[in-house]
This record gives C-alpha cells, structure tokens and sequence, in this order.
DNA sequence: TACATACCGGACAATTTTATCCTTTAATTT
DNA sequence: AAATTAAAGGATAAAATTGTCCGGTATGTA
C-alpha cells in the first residue's frame, strides 16, 4: 500500500507525536527503537517531515523531534503520505493509464473510485494527535512486543 | 497500488481476454503495442501468468496468447495480483507491522480493514472475462488515445 | 528436412527504493 | 571558549524493481 519510508514516517510521527502530547521530545534512536525502524534511514524520513512543516526538530544537547500543540491537532495521515510518497497512489489509476478518468477511463475505473474515495477520506480525517492518544490509551501499537 | 509489472499484467490479460473473446489469438508484439507496455518486461510478466496457468500460450507461428472460454470466465483480477504481486497488499498492515491483527492492532488497524476488505472483494469479483467484454463495447480502456 | 515464427529462459543492465556512514551545523553545558 | 550533544546533509552501498538482449525450444509450413 506505503513504502517502507511511508510506513516509518507514519509510526515514528505517532511516537513523536504520542510523547510530545506528555511534553517529552525524543532523539532519533529512541524514536527507531521504539516503531522498530532502521535509525538512518529513519532520520532521513524525518528530515523530509521537517522539512514540510510537518513535524519540528530541534538541535543540540535534549534536542530531538516533537510536535507542536497545533501540528498534534492539524497534521494528517494524508499529509504525511503526501510528503513521503507524493500524490500518485492517492489520485492514480489503479491500471496505470497516465490519464484515466470519465473520458478515457480504465475498465476498473468506476469500481476503484469510491475505495480510493474512502483512503482518501480516512487519510484526511485522522490527525497525528489522534492516533497518537489511541496508542498512548493502549489501544494500537507502533511495533510488535511479546 | 500495484506494482508496474501488476498494472501491465493486468491490461495485458485483459487484451488477450478480449481478442480471445472475438477467437483471435495474439502475440507478444500486438499486446505491448495495444497496452503501451515495453515488450521485453510485459514477457516475462505474460510467462508468469502461463505458469500460474492464468492464460493459455502456443509457440510457433500463428501462436500467441489467449485465454480459454474457462479462464476468461474464472480468473479473476485478484488471482492476476497475487501472482504478480503477492498477497502482501492484500493482507500485510498499512504501517507496516509484521503482525499486525485484533492482539496488538496498529492504530489504523480497524479503520483500514473495511477498505481492503472492499478490495479485495472487488478483485476477487471482476472476471478478465467481463472486464474485456467493457473494453469491446468502448466503455473501458487499457491505453490512452488521441 | 529445412525454415520461419513466436514463446521460453537465463543473463545482464538501468533505475528506484531502502539503508548506512561520515562530516557539518546548530545548540546546550561546562 | 571549549566540549558535548543531536539533527542536517552528502556520499555511498545494497536490494528490489523495472527493463533489455539473446540463444534455446517448440510449432507450423514449404
């Protein structure tokens, strides 16, 4: 569905999201170990995520990644998708026509729209802060215990 | 969604569907030009879906591909995506947890499922057959024109 | 049998994605 | 100011995906 740099910049938005909403800023080893992610390729992930705007970083002894109030309450799943793995998988054709749409549309072109409709819906409804809170109350997981 | 050799594996089938519909056999040179695929990889793409015994090939001259009245009824889009794809996408975690499930969902976990429960419904549904019959009535396309 | 056709299969090449390493930059502490 | 901490950024490497090439094999025709 993500790429694996979707998928990491995805757990590791919720974990940062998830301690900063407890006020506590995190480094990049411990954002790794905890959504069990390779830690440079994490940071460059990361950096792309600073970079929109979508999370904040800060450098220099207790330094590390947070999300501000407002980013916990604004930022979105499709947003960070956006960023990560840009619009193609979100707008697309499901076949690969360069240009599928009522004019020329591929012979799933109808049957695949409402499901990309309700992704697409999915992914704009949910905030970081959200899902963040659902992992903080034990009822998702970032990485497999046990 | 899918990957490139999924997307093209599809539209070819598709064509062959079509032309086999009609009775007509058709070569390799035919189908990348009919569904804007490279020959060569759209070969070994059409090589694997005659070992998963998706579609029917015959060497020689006057050989090609098609598909017997019986494929064209029974292989579904979802059997074409697993051979070429895996079931991966069809079943793995969007974040990407390895064993993602009710025990220790993701926080997506339960919003996602009803989508690709919608996917997977709707592959397992649409026959080659009937997806090549709305291209040879000109609602469906597997290349762009004009 | 000889020949032409067209898929098969293996090797190889290019590109993209995934991943690592190391130096630089910024910020805090001593 | 010096030392320490941690992210930023660049270069590089490994792996997967996408794509090409070419000789081999089966089949039909003359």
């Amino acid at each position: 569905m993500f790429s694996k740099a979707c998928e990491y910049g995805i757990r590791a938005a919720i974990y940062i999201g998830q301690q900063s909403a407890s006020g506590r800023r995190v480094g990049l080893k411990d954002i790794a170990a905890e959504i069990d992610s390779p830690e440079a390729f994490t940071a460059k992930i990361l950096q792309q995520l600073v970079r929109a705007q979508l999370l904040t970083s800060v450098k220099g002894p207790a330094g590390g990644f947070e999300l501000t109030p407002e980013q916990l309450r604004t930022v979105t799943l499709r947003q960070l998708v956006v960023a990560i793995d840009g619009g193609a998988m979100l707008q697309g054709c499901a076949l690969g026509l360069p240009q599928c749409s009522a004019q020329q549309p591929c012979p799933m072109h109808y049957q695949f729209l409402p499901i990309r409709d309700q992704l697409n819906e999915l992914l704009r409804t949910h905030t970081i802060g959200e899902l963040a809170s659902k992992v903080q109350e034990g009822l998702g997981f970032l990485k497999q215990f046990g």
